[in-house]
DNA sequence: CAGTTTTATGACCGGCAAGTCATGAACCTG
DNA sequence: CAGGTTCATGACTTGCCGGTCATAAAACTG
């Protein structure tokens, strides 16, 4: 074995997975789970659909694998963002500007995260579970964050993973009008979810103020 | 012809379509529309499967009379919230009210609701634009409130479409929580988006204020 | 109640796509 | 280059499910 201790054979298939990943995604991305066809992913992998097999042992594992390798680094980026800065402020910033780079840097796997979301609601989805729990992290890691924020004074009073779901969901469908055309309007997109989520929509000085939800 | 304007025949057909629209909603709400059969469909009805085509000419077509019979409803009731109420704080409240009594009254099609949402961004998606137009209408009801709300100063100036979308995704998702369960915390839901969409997590009178987006 | 029409049934057909495997190509190795 | 080993292929098998239709049950009619 050399000392890089990687063998030609690991090399391979190392490559090899990466080919397909990369097909993978792209499927899937266009067409969604049930309707993407190993054939199609085969072909735009440039293999024959038996050669997949060799390299994963069904569809599921492909997309499971899609899915989890791309999810690291989303947390592993989520990690560092919440780490960083001092004020509750910049954090939720630094959450912001660190997802949207990722999902505009592969809006592949953006539409199939976006869909799998969608999924999670539906009854009999065993294979979500999964996926809920990673769901689950990155909102855990948020919300500590809106708690600190909270208990500084910096944010008013409100349930923290509450807060924090709803962070997440402004930037995923921000994103996603972003990324269907739908948002018409020229808009910078960080700024936007930033001075929503910070400041909601009422005129500064407003009558009407927001309570604190204990 | 009776004077009711309704044969015996009319009776029956009104009755098999809302029966297997039923069991439809909740097959659907299960299992998404892919993992349906319409064996299950045709069994929680208590029909055979060829009676469902002496009712309707296609899996597909079923699943649109799910959507527009329930869409209408919706629609119809927003109409009603928008246009009730003086301020720019009664008029969300009031949109905020009626979707989340809407949904809450029929969970399965919310299910289907959500889940078809998701799939809003798969790039092969024909039968989805139909849908698209649907959603698009909700927004532009929405839309104009907040834009007379900032032209009289109780809103700040932001993009009104982005903005109404927000909120659209804010109920959405807020919805999804609570359904999937977790949402752990009690929260008066309707208080707590109003309270977000409104005000934002930012503390009262903290340092850092919202910005106008023009 | 016989005859006719309407409504319901479920076995069957056909197409599709996941997964398999016998065959063959490419590549080592001595 | 012979013999063996690894990698790749795509025709084939298999199960599934949307949609059909010959048959039967029910309802209606006179």
């Amino acid at each position: 074995m050399p000392v890089s201790g990687k063998t030609r054979k690991d090399v391979l298939t190392e490559f090899r997975h990466q080919e397909i990943l990369e097909a993978a995604c792209q499927v899937f991305a266009e067409r969604g789970f049930r309707e993407a066809t190993l054939d199609e992913i085969a072909g735009k992998a440039g293999l024959a659909k038996g050669t997949l097999y060799l390299y994963f042992s069904s569809k599921e594992e492909i997309f499971q694998s899609v899915m989890y390798s791309r999810l690291s680094e989303l947390m592993a980026r989520m990690r560092t963002a919440v780490s960083s800065g001092s004020t509750a402020a910049e954090r939720i910033r630094n959450i912001i500007k660190a997802r949207l780079e990722f999902f505009r840097s592969d809006e592949a796997f953006w539409r199939i995260y976006y869909t799998e979301f969608g999924q999670l609601c539906q009854q009999r989805h065993v294979k979500d579970e999964r996926f809920r729990e990673l769901f689950l992290q990155a909102t855990q890691l948020v919300a500590p964050v809106l708690q600190e924020g909270m208990e500084r004074g910096e944010l008013r009073r409100m349930p923290p993973m509450a807060a924090a779901m709803a962070l997440l969901d402004l930037l995923r469908n921000t994103m996603a009008l972003y990324l269907m055309g739908m948002q018409k309007e020229e808009v910078d997109l960080e700024q936007f979810v930033f001075d929503l989520f910070w400041g909601g929509v009422a005129a500064p000085g407003g009558s009407q103020t927001a309570r604190e939800i204990p």
